[in-house]
DNA sequence: GATGAATGAGACTTCATTCAT
DNA sequence: TATGAATGAAGTCTCATTCAT
């Protein structure tokens, strides 16, 4: 049934951020799914598999902030994050890291998934920021993205929750290299 | 002994990093020390313990380079964490935040060990460029520090390993908000 | 379906020989005989009655060699129980003889199908011989059958596959016995 | 300690033995030596490994019968072999044969054990014999092996128990070739 | 008659932890 | 202080069997 397969997949997907992926156990999404642990593995044959298709569940970044100014599409963009970070955690990043030594798939998947929505996202506001003459012909929107995702990852890192004026100083300090 | 006490450390560290925290199995460190189990509960009350004692063992970022130039400082220090980075893996940062949630002094101790001593480099670096008047006075080195740190940390999650000219564009692309 | 009914026989025959009694799976039993497994489920009622069913599919020793000679009718027989069990293998055998603590009805159908075949040919080998004058009056085909089918049984779990002249040898050394 | 070796040992042997490869469980042997499963995995690294070394634990034909003449010496042997196999049962040779397939090692190890020591036995009964001018001077042991003991083999896989003279019928119809 | 979907029971194996020596 | 030996608990995965459709 359909409805399995989702609630399967959420399940899973959630015990993964949440507990990581050895703490994952079939078990937990089986029960957080409502049914037994051989429906499970009806649908994929082993947990390894699981974990992959549960990846990068949620489509990150979907859809860009358009307010039509550059640096407030940054800050939007730098408050959505931190926003959905604090809902679902960073743990899920931390998962796909920390497991690359033995599952590289998974980091792989959120590459595809993730890392390329990122892409997408930061390619838009760009180009959007271009034909308004707010951003730099030679600005390569990769190290854009780079820079304002990753300050958040390392904040979050080294110092735990950014503070409310945080993101706007972000931006603020970048701003001169964009334009 | 103290010679113990090292390798038992040691040993754990490695295998943090190595395989992760449910990966870093109390057998394989005792093995990795060339000591029993038992005598790893001696030192450590348990697992988690020990974990919380190896995080953090090798000192990051403990001398900041200094060429004489901030741009290029930069360049060098992010130069250096990639290959630290490359060396012994990013999959320990990866543990810290894959195991917040049920390990959350994993994530507090790395932030006492690694996030203030990149704080504390930052630091450096820009009290040595303001006084060459190459940095703005208002410049904030937390903020240098998460948009510098961090933008490696995204490019690989998101991207994989940067190649030879990521560093100096990411420098290039910062570097007018600095100075 | 007649179809049907015989290409689920035929599939545990052949996993039966391949895989043991409990590699015999019902699964792989309806896999290969492309249904489903409650389609098993409707002709046995379980997997061991389906077992039974399946031990002693093909006819064993049913038309025994004449070649106008007893030794040569006897190099013959064990040339081909040689071919037999090259082709087949002898682990169904092992099946029927390992399986017997637990389900001696194996055997059972095992001696009723295979071993009265065996005794069956053996018996119109001597009636011939003796009608030529090749076989003693008091032979008893029941110990020439042992004899004969039991060293190849001996020589396989000993030593692995006879080399060619193996047969030949074996009945030599028999003859004498017999005429 | 030795005394749980042995006794996880002929625990295994035993199951393997009664219950086939698959039917000797990991929990049945720990329970059956009185310690708990992961003892056993302290000492194999699989069960399959357990298997191995449960194989032929008990020397067959050790001690070949010296009766003095040829005949009675292999009705003996065949006497003893009977008694044997009525007491561990022939199953252990089924599981061997049965799992060739999947786990050839174990039909290896058993012809190492058990195949070698019938043809040492043989050799010293037929030396013996021809020391006394009872025995063709090119009877091969190794037919005469396959001859005697696959006897048993045939007889009990086709018909079930020999019956009380069949020994004493076997060595006769065989004697002529012998001599 | 046939099957897609489900599951209870149980298999092998690993691991953190303890205890007698 | 150190360890060899042991184990309860738990994890991944398989399989015979059932039931609604």
């Amino acid at each position: 049934m359909a409805a399995t397969d989702t609630a399967i997949l959420e399940a899973a997907a959630g015990l993964l951020s949440q507990r990581g992926y050895r703490g994952m156990t079939v078990a937990a999404v089986a029960a957080a799914a409502g049914v037994s642990e051989p429906t499970v593995y009806l649908r994929y044959a082993s947990k390894h598999d699981l974990a992959v298709a549960a990846i990068a569940r949620r489509p990150f970044l979907a859809n860009p902030p358009d307010t039509g100014d550059l640096a407030e599409d940054l800050i939007a963009l730098l408050t959505d994050l931190i926003e959905v970070a604090e809902t679902i955690g960073l743990s899920i990043i931390g998962v796909v890291l920390a497991e690359e030594p033995e599952h590289p798939e998974l980091l792989a998947r959120w590459r595809a998934a993730v890392g390329s929505g990122a892409s997408r996202a930061m390619d838009e506001i760009i180009n959007r920021a271009r034909q308004r003459g707010q951003a730099r012909d030679d600005l390569q929107p990769g190290l854009v993205a780079d820079l304002i995702v990753g300050a958040y990852l390392a904040h979050y890192t080294h110092a735990g929750r950014p503070d409310r004026e945080w993101a706007r100083q972000i931006v603020e300090t970048l701003r001169p290299g964009l334009t």
